[in-house]
DNA sequence: GATCACTAGACAAATATCGTTTAAGTGTCT
DNA sequence: AGACACTTAAACGATATTTGTCTAGTGATC
């Protein structure tokens, strides 16, 4: 599908200048979204010439490439690193999708011209967004798998396995986000609420 | 200068078209400001044919004199309603100047866009926004003047004449409000420190 | 059926943007 | 000084978008 060589380079620090740029860029299409999004405004946020973009990315299309791969990049990171932390293992997960939510679904949150970023994310970046959500997958089946050899958890009442369970938590997350864009209460609160019932599902009882 | 026949109509509810136009295209204006402000978009928002937007106003320039004469004859009202308000005449100036900042100034409030916005303004309808200017002016001196019959405050320790201290107390406003453009700590907490300094100024004081 | 308010769509002209190229401007290293 | 890498402004043709106008409708109300 698409030649995966030079965006590595380019997702997180490997190349200062374009990471730079990427810091620059992303604030801009977040606020007029893509189509509205012209080089010169990222060449002006970034403080560099328009013609100096096009020595780091070869077109528009792979600029906002890079944009998408760096910020799912650096939202992996932090969601590791909240699978990493303190509490129970549904709780880091809690945390972990909360630090999704908010950083790759809040920032568009509602406004009209959201609906516009997104397409856009997924007419020129799919790839990037279904493979982000591929790691983010496996990173929870691996933290459950952990959980239920310590006995933290027990899936045997759902009859699930660890993937099956991340992926309707994954799941379940995407609907309450496409929910909450068609007006609703609170993002936070309906995944908190979610999580709370599938922690009583999953908490082995000691009882008889 | 400019016809002010048929302005006059489309600035508050006359039309009543007009006015939903209006409502729905200030956002828009104010979020991308006027160049990047298409008519497709202000269409969109006010949910009317772009064709529509033709039979109402007959230009882009038009629609956004209107809009900005709507917007600041809006904030006037509600200006006059803060100098009608309780307490003592600095305090409803105090508050009148806040309401004037909060629905003129702040909602373009630092971004690099309001100044375009700003501009485009000035380029487009100065004319609207001095007149304004002058209106805020007249109705703060009136209200001085009658504070002063009334003995609430007093302005020969001043040496100053009510029209006078209205310009001054407008002027600085402006300077506030352009200084915390290059950044600064609160518009509201410098503002409130002026009209405290020239409360202590002006109230008689009943000793020798 | 006539009238009214509105709309979708097409249209030329003006404007904006994209991506490329050129020539010149930086500063650094030898 | 000269060679070098890096950046830039300016200009370019090629598209793409926007503006403002116009026509041929649609659907509701009288």
């Amino acid at each position: 599908m698409v030649d995966t060589e030079c965006q590595a380079d380019q997702v997180v620090g490997n190349d200062q200048k374009t990471g730079q740029i990427l810091d620059a860029a992303l604030p801009v299409f977040v606020r007029f979204g893509f189509r509205k999004t012209s080089m010169a405004d990222i060449a002006r946020a970034a403080k560099i010439s328009r013609a100096s973009l096009y020595l780091s990315f070869k077109s528009k299309e792979e600029l906002f490439r890079a944009g998408s791969m760096r910020a799912h990049a650096l939202t992996l990171d932090n969601v590791a690193a909240m699978l990493d932390g303190q509490g129970s293992v549904l709780d880091r997960v809690e945390a972990a999708i909360g630090v999704f939510q908010r950083e790759l679904i809040a920032p568009f949150g509602g406004s009209a011209d959201a609906e516009e970023l997104f397409a856009a994310n997924m007419a020129l970046a799919a790839d990037i967004t279904l493979a982000a959500r591929e790691k983010l997958l496996s990173m929870l089946t691996q933290k459950l798998i952990v959980a239920i050899e310590r006995k933290e958890i027990d899936l045997a009442p759902l009859q699930a396995r660890p993937a099956q369970l991340a992926n309707i938590i994954v799941a379940a997350m995407d609907g309450i986000k496409h929910t909450q864009w068609s007006g609703g209460s609170g993002l936070e609160d309906n995944t908190r609420l979610f999580m709370r019932a599938l922690k009583m599902a999953v908490t082995p009882r000691d009882g008889p």
